[in-house]
DNA sequence: TTCATACCTTAACCTACATTAAGGCTATTT
DNA sequence: AAATAGCCTTAATGTAGGTTAAGGTATGAA
């Protein structure tokens, strides 16, 4: 665990092997899976970690991991000294704005069948690796549901 | 409409006056709308914009409004050539990734009620310059519904 | 071996929201 | 003044997904 709820995100986090996730809960203590950060992905509140205020969130292994952890005043001498900082982090934050703004359309406009297939097709790697727990938990249903969407499913 | 489905998004739009949505259709023909830009507010699909994919998308005025707009190649030339700009442009997309996350986590853990609760006290400019249609597309349910909200509570 | 823990599945019943259909209000056009 | 077009509301009926509860399976510990 390395972020918890009420506390400030105090690293950007690197993970060089094993997986993460982030997730909130809501007001019956259920868990929301806001994203999974596997090798070679980024990972923090980016909310608290700026603006250093208590977090929401959750950042938890779900594996055996290993990790590269910067602080914020460390970043932010590098995005002032080394000019490429700003530029490697901008792309960073830009792919994850994409991935998350096709997701929330996704959640808007297909139903859970359709959100699992595009899942399993995106994250063939993630699918293989989390439980089925995690992934109902990032659908945003119950692994109840999931199971039964699955048995609907012929497939692989 | 600054950006039609089907069309790649050659714009990076900065709103000087007026506001924008920006929404995707489902397989019914139903919008949904991903995000809104008023005033001395960026608004582009960035995934098209920098991939020069077809969009999914499209962007589309609600009012009236004056914009300026930037070419990829353009922009490309300011970053490598005024370094500021991957400064001000990581920025910018680190603040819209904040508001995401916090908007899918909102998805996940709370109702309609909630949810429209949080969107009058965070954008009570946007609250009062949208139709209630806008604003149901937004919180993903349809104007029935919300109007249904609306009449639970008694308030302003 | 037995017990414990975590995950997955099934099934009956329940709830939030969608759908459809109708009617009213306001603004703009003719 | 009448007609058209958007928007908002109400209400009935329908459905995706939640809830609860139970049982099944795999793994590992004692």
């Amino acid at each position: 665990m390395i972020l918890q709820e009420g506390f400030v995100c105090k690293h950007y986090t690197f993970v060089v092997t094993g997986c993460f996730k982030m997730y909130g809960t809501d007001e019956k203590g259920n868990a929301h899976n806001i994203s999974f950060a596997a090798e070679n992905d980024w990972i923090a509140d980016l909310g608290s970690f700026y603006s250093e205020k208590p977090s929401k969130l959750f950042i938890e292994a779900l594996e055996p991991s290993t990790i590269l952890q910067i602080e914020k005043t460390d970043l932010l001498f590098l995005f002032v000294n080394v000019t490429k900082f700003d530029r490697n982090f901008r792309v960073i934050v830009e792919e994850k704005l994409i991935e998350l703004q096709n997701r929330l359309l996704l959640n808007f406009s297909s139903n859970t069948q359709q959100r699992y297939t595009v899942f399993l097709e995106q994250y063939p790697n993630l699918a293989m690796r989390l439980s089925n727990v995690q992934i109902a938990s990032y659908l945003g249903v119950t692994p109840e549901f999931l199971s039964k969407i699955r048995a609907q499913k012929p497939s692989k």
